[in-house]
DNA sequence: ATAATATTGTTGTAAATGCAACATATTTTT
DNA sequence: AAAAATATGTTGCATTTACAACAATATTAT
């Protein structure tokens, strides 16, 4: 028994591990299946901008835990497609690029938002809703311990 | 306060996701600190496989969400390393790969587990132990309703 | 018995990812 | 004022990853 414990895919990190990556798994299918034209990290990153207006690239890639190559990148597909927009501004007197969602983005955002809440409350609705959130205050206290030790080059 | 709900940033989904990336963040550092010479996710095979003596590479595939090919090219470096060995045997009179964990792997392993645990229980040690079982829980019955939507290939 | 289907593992390839290096501009240090 | 350090974004590259195609073998269907 105490043995046991000493195992990884006996540990919480193991199981947050696979719960998550099943978890990637299935909202990708759904996407898929909802023909939605945003990949999941495009949609993390619309839809974090959506709340956080006029936040710049850095900062949003903290956020979306990408780092600024990436988030770049994502950003770009955004703007191609209509969803945001870039506009060189300052922050702390340096040029930044912030970012504003697009009326269109909005729509498109507010569409799969819905799809998908319904689609995910379905999957999760044989456990209570005390449990879920449990289980994310849980993960949140978790997240800012790790946050704590972890060296973020951002 | 309802419409606050409709975005994945609140949702469980994303909450999982941010902890587990930052988890792999955090392991893969300690792991540089530690000087271990194995992958995070050769790791997690190995460990795997010790616990499931004579599991074949389809079946290790399932349990570490891994494809098929990426499963044998983890495999291929562990037991490069000396870690494992395989054999060819069968299960349901089809000829397949099995594996089992080498006595070095067993002592390789056996030390990680050790450093490891040593160090995340310092880093989880502000949540009680109560919750940090109470999460493991709920994510595995999460899982266990994942599993039944998830069209998984492998 | 022959053809079609299924299981398992490997190889090839295109996409995603992270990291380091670079470019530019600003702040801090000397 | 000049030099060093910092902040921000972009480009290039090497690694990881997933997916599809293939090879080999066994089972099932016709």
């Amino acid at each position: 028994m105490k043995d046991c414990k000493l195992h990884y895919t006996d540990s919480i990190h193991y199981e947050l591990e696979q719960t998550s990556r099943l978890m990637k798994k299935v909202t990708t299918q759904l996407f898929e299946k909802l023909e939605i034209d945003l990949s999941l990290d495009e949609y993390a990153a619309l839809d974090t901008v959506s709340v956080n207006a006029g936040i710049c690239q850095r900062d949003l890639a903290k956020l979306i835990l990408k780092d600024r190559a990436n988030t770049g990148r994502i950003l770009d597909s955004l703007e191609q497609k209509g969803f945001i927009t870039r506009f060189i501004d300052t922050k702390n007197n340096r040029l930044v690029k912030k970012m504003g969602i697009t009326e269109r983005g909005l729509r498109e955002l507010d569409t799969i938002n819905k799809k998908v809440k319904q689609y995910l409350e379905s999957v999760t609705k044989t456990i209570s809703d005390e449990d879920i959130e449990r289980v994310q205050e849980t993960l949140k206290s978790f997240r800012l311990e790790l946050e704590k030790v972890v060296q973020i080059n951002i």
